[in-house]
DNA sequence: CACCTTCCATGAAACGATTCACACGCGGTG
DNA sequence: CACCGCGTGTGAATCGTTTCATGGAAGGTG
C-alpha cells in the first residue's frame, strides 16, 4: 500500500494531492482522476472510495496543474474602460452568465481608459493563458490583441465595431444612436442643440457624435454646439453643464445629447443646481440607458442599448470561436430612444414660459 | 547546439517555452529563468541575448506553470453581493489599487447575494489556490471560509464584522450610521419614520436598523415603521415607497432611512413619480453615499463610508496576513453623515405646507 | 478449452517554469 | 604551485494533473 505523510506546506498548513487521495484510497492517481473527469469509466465501488477519501482529506484540485497539462486556461478575462460604470457592469453580467454557464470563470479587468493599464492587463491574461478576451478597447487598438490572437487566444470587441472581416466584434449603432436622440430634440422644436462628449478619440463618442451632427444638418435653423469634458463621467457632464451656462442667452443651446448617462446626469445635477429647469428650459437626452437613468428624480430620456444582451452575444462569439467552422460575426444592435421626463416638454413651450418669466 | 522546432499547439499557433529561448540563445533553461526573475545574476552579454531570443519568439511567461512551481497563485479574489451597486464597484478600486501594487492581479466575483454563487465562487479561488480572498459574505458565514484559512488561503472580511477576534475583517460602524441618520430627521421634526430594510438577514442590514431603532426609542412621540422590499435595490426602494403612498396618512412616515443609496434611490423615484414633493413631504436619507447619490436631481442625503478606503484597508491586511508576525487586526470606520438636498426641511415647516395644500 | 470482448485499473510520460547543488574558469594569495 | 573564492552557467528534480498505451480479470461464445 502506498504511503506518504501528508505534505505541509510554507505555512504549515494541509495540502492534499491527487497522489495522497490515490494512497488512502488504495488506487492509482490514473483513477482518482478519472473518478474527478470521466466518472463513467470508474466502477461504482473504486468511485465511491475514491470519492470519501478526497472527502476525508479535503482534497481541491490544483488548477494550475490541470491547466499547465491543458495548455490553457478555463477562465475569461473581460477588459473594461470604466468599471464604475454601470453600463459596464451590466455588460460584464451578461458575459458572466454565458461564461458560468459554460464552466468558465471570469476575470474582470479595468483599464480606466488608459491604455498603459490596458497593456498590463492583457499581459496577464496572456501569461494565464486564458480562455479568451473580450475587450472594449482603449481609442487605438493595441497591436497586442494580434498578438493574443497569433497565440491562439481569441479575442472578441464589446461595444465597438471591428476594423475588419477578420475577427468577432458586437457593437450597436451608434450613429443611428445619435441621429435618433438629436431628431427627437429637433421635432420637440429645438434648435440650438449640444452635444456633451468628453475624450473625442473613443469611436463610439465619434460614431455618436456624427450621428447627432448629421441629424442636425438636415434641419436649416438648426446648430450644434460640442462640448469635451475632460472625462465621461459625471464630474464631466458638470463641467460641460457648467459652461453651458456661461454662454450668452441668444447662442446658448436649450438642449443636449450626452454621449453616455454619467454625463447626462452630470449635466442634469448642474442645471438643477442653477436653478435652470429640466425638461422646462433645458432638455436632455442620455445614452446607455443605466437604470440609474430612469431613477434619477427628473428621469432621464436615453438611448437605450441592450446591455446584458451585449456581453452575452459577445461570450457566446468567443465560446464559438473555439469551435471548429467558426465563422467571424460582427452584429451591431439597433438602439431604441427612451423618452422620459428630461426631454418631454415641447421647446415652443418652454420658451413661452421662458418669455413669462 | 540545442535545436527544436517550435511547438505548434492545436489550432497550429506558436507558443514558445523557456526552451524555444534557451535553445535560441544558446543558454539553459536555467539561465532563461534566471534572467527573468533574477536579472543581477547574469552577465550583460548573456542577458541581452536571451533578452533578444524572447522577443524575437514573443515569448510570454506560462503563469500556470510558474504556480504550479510556486504552490500558489499571484491572483486575489474579491467576491461582492452586487456587482451592479456603485458601492462595491468603488470598494473593487481601492483593492484593486493596493492589489496591483504588489504585483498581484485581482479576480472580481459577484455572488448576487446568493448563498450557491457564492461557494461556487469560493470554490473556483480554491482551486487556484489564490493568494487570498476578500469577501462580503452573505447572511450565513459560510465554514468554507474555515476551510480556506486552514488551506493556507488568507481572508478579510469586507463591510462585515468578525465574529471572532482570529481573522481580520474591516467594517464600518453601521450602528452608528444608522443613529446619525436617524437623530437627523428627528432633529428636523420628523416623528413618523421609516426604515427602508430588505433582506433582513443581512448583518449590515440589521446594524443600520439597530441604530435608527435606538435614536427613535430615545424621542418619546417617535414612532419607526420597518419596511423590507424583495432585494436592496432601485425597485426595492420604488416597492417600498408605493407601501408608503399606500399608508392612511395619520399613520404615514414623513422621513425614511434606507439601508443602501439604491433603495434610496428608488424611494425618491416613486416618491417623485406620485407627485409627493422630497424633501417638502418626504425626508429621504441613504446609506453609502456613491456617487449617484450626490448626482440625483434632489441630492440625497446619505451616510457616507470611505468606500475606496474599505478596500484598500481590506487589501492591505490581506497582503499583511502573509508575512511573519502578523496579527489580525478589525478596523472599523466611522461613518459620518452627508446633508444634502433631500432631507433639508424642517419638518414644522413641512407641515405647513402640508396644511395648506 | 481456447479465444475474444468488455470493463477497470495502472503507471509512466508529458506540460513549463523554478530552484539548487554543482561545475567550470579565472584571478588572486600564501 | 596548490588552493580559495567569486562570478556564471548548467541540468536534473520538482510541482500536480491528465492522458494513453498497456495489462489483467471476468464473462461470453464456438
Amino acid at each position: 500500500m502506498w504511503c506518504r505523510t501528508l505534505d505541509l506546506d510554507r505555512g504549515g498548513h494541509l495540502t492534499a494531492s491527487i497522489r495522497d487521495v490515490a494512497g488512502r484510497a488504495g488506487v492509482s492517481v490514473g483513477t482518482v482522476s478519472n473518478v474527478l473527469n470521466r466518472p463513467d469509466v470508474v466502477s461504482e465501488a473504486t468511485r465511491t472510495r475514491v470519492l470519501d477519501a478526497i472527502a476525508a482529506l479535503g482534497f481541491v484540485r490544483n488548477e494550475s496543474a490541470r491547466q499547465l497539462r491543458a495548455g490553457s486556461s478555463r477562465t475569461v478575462g473581460l477588459v473594461v474602460l470604466d468599471i464604475a460604470n454601470p453600463f459596464f457592469t451590466d455588460v460584464a453580467r451578461g458575459v458572466e452568465d454565458v461564461v458560468n454557464a459554460a464552466g468558465l470563470a471570469l476575470v474582470l479587468c479595468n483599464s480606466d481608459d488608459r491604455p498603459e493599464k490596458e497593456a498590463a492587463h492583457l499581459g496577464l491574461l496572456a501569461e494565464q493563458r486564458v480562455h479568451g478576451v473580450l475587450i472594449t478597447p482603449t481609442a487605438e487598438l493595441t497591436p497586442q490583441l494580434d498578438t493574443l490572437r497569433d497565440r491562439g487566444i481569441p479575442v472578441v470587441l464589446v461595444d465597438r465595431r471591428a476594423p475588419g472581416p477578420d475577427q468577432c466584434a458586437v457593437a450597436a449603432d451608434d450613429v443611428l444612436g445619435g441621429r435618433l436622440a438629436a431628431e427627437h430634440l429637433l421635432e420637440r422644436g429645438h434648435r440650438r442643440i449640444a452635444f456633451v462628449g468628453g475624450h473625442a478619440a473613443l469611436p463610439q463618442v465619434q460614431e455618436r457624435h456624427a450621428g447627432v451632427a448629421s441629424a442636425v444638418r438636415e434641419v436649416p435653423d438648426a446648430e450644434l454646439t460640442v462640448l469635451s469634458p475632460g472625462e465621461l463621467s459625471v464630474a464631466g457632464g458638470r463641467e460641460a453643464a457648467a459652461r453651458v451656462i456661461g454662454l450668452p442667452a441668444a447662442r446658448r443651446p436649450t438642449a443636449a445629447v450626452c454621449a453616455n448617462d454619467l454625463l447626462a446626469l452630470g449635466v442634469l445635477q448642474e442645471m438643477v443646481r442653477h436653478g435652470v429647469r429640466v425638461p422646462a428650459e433645458f432638455a436632455i437626452v442620455g445614452y446607455d440607458d443605466i437604470d440609474f437613468a430612469a431613477a434619477a428624480a427628473v428621469p432621464l430620456s436615453s438611448v437605450r442599448k441592450p446591455r446584458q444582451e451585449l456581453g452575452r452575444r459577445a461570450a457566446e462569439l468567443l465560446l464559438d470561436e473555439g469551435r471548429e467552422g467558426h465563422r467571424h460575426e460582427q452584429p451591431v444592435f439597433e438602439p431604441v430612444l427612451v423618452v422620459r421626463e428630461s426631454s418631454m416638454v415641447r421647446r415652443d413651450v418652454a420658451a413661452d414660459r421662458e418669455g413669462a418669466a
